[in-house]
DNA sequence: GGTATGCTTGCAACCGGTTGCATTACCAGT
DNA sequence: ACTGGTAATGCAACCGGTTGCAAGCATACC
């Protein structure tokens, strides 16, 4: 079917060595044979099997990106972030979707057997034990958007969720809110947690206390929507923290269909800072979290423990900030 | 390293064939064998090399996806469906991100590289060439959201565009909207000109004439912000048909910060029916395009072409449907 | 001219599986 | 017990590259 380094080399008139020469860079060939070699692949539109290649190199140039959260639109960010970088560098992506798989382990053994140089585990939602695995099967790893795990374990790319929640807590204190609700990602994602908490540390450092606290069932516009409504037919607060734009968006038009107005009757402090934030009907003030950061430093580790195995890489963490849109209420001086 | 077929071999007192038997499908191998093997494989963690066994078979089980509107959310459902039909098959995604490529024959080249068994190009803005490329170096190829060329070419699956036009200035024109505008998607898209075409056509049948017809640069929203705004500032209309839902939301901004009223002012008609289109905020009347049954569908043929290779695919065009909500005065009666 | 030096080049083994073919084992039938 | 037929097994070649090693070669230097 395909042409072979063999046909070219009869073409060319030279040993099989010296065409796989030709195509590794770096490798000891003549002028003369290259050029001889380069115009019979091109007469013969040779292409290298990168699949034979990986079976003698026992490298693939195949990064895993494992993903559970298909849903929500910052993952698009991901997608074109993660395949670009790869590009760039010559590699390639194959995806996993967890999004409806009941056995993640199943995963794992996938990637295993694609013979993968690394994986990008990109979820918060997932625990940490599942990017563990893979460390286990001696395949390099970091965990995207997750938790530095106590003890040694697995590389992380993320962001510090409690100091976020801390945040969070702290420019809703300064616009004057004082009966305030959470409105969270999924409970048992490790990043919920972590803002919550931080959250609730900064609530009680300043002698307030939290009204509610809810959990959308999961990232998207529906759960939020449905989360805030069954929180204001039971409770009344004068200001919301979502555990992500698409939630808050959702929350938002909860609040709105029940009459209220952004941000005179109640406020509304976003996560993410998603394109979609910005979009005039909703204006969400949020925080915002360096996705393009997370994913870049994500590759670059990740092909740094393909490149040099053995040599630990050290977790890292990225800053958050707060945008100011129109959600909140203006900081109240003095 | 990994624990390889021979080691197994071994350790069960087999020969190398009897372990590559037991784990291929439908091979003869008695039960004793099979057990014996199994034992050993689970003691040793083999999982056979699937990089060997596509050299050996060639077939790597990889179907590439190409796209290049890593920016607009129907994209999100596009990558979701695709993994997921693929992983149910025991095949996976090799994806290829054209967003940002300068040369999308480099692309070709890296997939040929991977010996990909077949590939999905989704996306209406690349040129009928691109897909057909694929063809002409023998890899089965269906072009996702593309247009039928003439004189059997690649095999498309997707929607009737012109159609789809069609159906939309029908709406309009059923609705009383007589000063219409279109904007659409970006010019150089095949289904852009298409849609374009069919709803010209109607509008021409119908003795009315379009008031303006603007492009977006690309299906965003921001996009969609600008043209809208340069459109009401030289024109006047009562109603606009948009290539995608984001360009219309971001049209409808544009139309609601110049303080016009939605439907009672303007009309908007969007096309996807994206799960944004349903939000509270936008509540948009749009055109549905069944993006679930267009990925659906791809596979399927592109599966069947791999493995009926000379069998030509039909292509297949899937039917839209106008889904109304709040974005269009209601149909005029009598 | 002889030889040390450094590139090129080809040979052949190897990467980890699959598979056609020949051989052996097994089982049933008589 | 013998035969015939089928199922199971092992051998060895092959998939398409890479790479250590040794031989070949040209150049430079004495």
């Amino acid at each position: 079917m395909a042409v072979t380094l063999k046909e070219v080399a009869a073409k060319a008139g030279v040993s099989r060595s010296a065409v796989s020469r030709t195509f590794t860079a770096g490798a000891s060939v003549s002028a003369k044979t290259r050029s001889k070699v380069e115009k019979a692949a091109r007469e013969l539109g040779y292409s290298p099997s990168l699949i034979a290649r990986s079976l003698a190199t026992n490298r693939t140039k195949l990064i895993g990106l494992v993903a559970n959260n298909f849903q929500n639109p910052v993952f698009l960010e991901v997608f074109d972030l993660y395949t670009r970088t790869l590009q760039e560098r010559g590699l390639r992506p194959l995806l996993v979707n967890l999004s409806h798989e009941t056995d993640p382990a199943h995963s794992v053994q996938m990637l295993k057997q694609y013979r993968v140089d690394g994986v990008v585990v990109a979820t918060s939602t997932l625990p940490p034990e599942f990017a563990r695995s893979f460390m286990d099967a001696g395949v390099p790893v970091v965990h995207a958007f997750g938790r530095i795990a106590p003890g040694a374990g697995v590389t992380v790319v993320g962001i510090d969720n409690r100091a976020c929640g801390v945040m969070a807590a702290d420019a809703l204190l300064a616009r004057g809110y004082r009966s305030v609700a959470v409105v969270g990602g999924p409970e048992g994602a490790t990043s919920t947690q972590d803002r919550v908490a931080g959250f609730r540390q900064r609530m009680a450092e300043a002698g307030e206390h939290i009204t509610d606290i809810r959990y959308a069932a999961n990232y998207s516009y529906g759960a939020g929507r449905e989360a805030m409504h069954t929180l204001l037919s039971e409770k009344t607060v004068d200001a919301v923290f979502c555990g992500d734009d698409l939630i808050c968006m959702g929350a938002m038009d909860a609040a709105r269909s029940r009459g209220m107005l952004i941000p005179d009757d109640i406020g509304f402090l976003g996560f993410n800072d998603m394109a979609m934030a910005g979009w005039e009907a909703y204006a969400l003030s949020t925080i915002r979290q360096p996705t393009r950061d997370i994913i870049m430093a994500s590759v670059e580790l990740v092909v740094a423990m393909v490149e040099r195995p053995g040599e630990p890489q050290r977790s890292r963490l990225f800053d958050c900030s707060v945008v100011e849109r129109k959600t909140l209420r203006p900081v109240s001086v003095g």
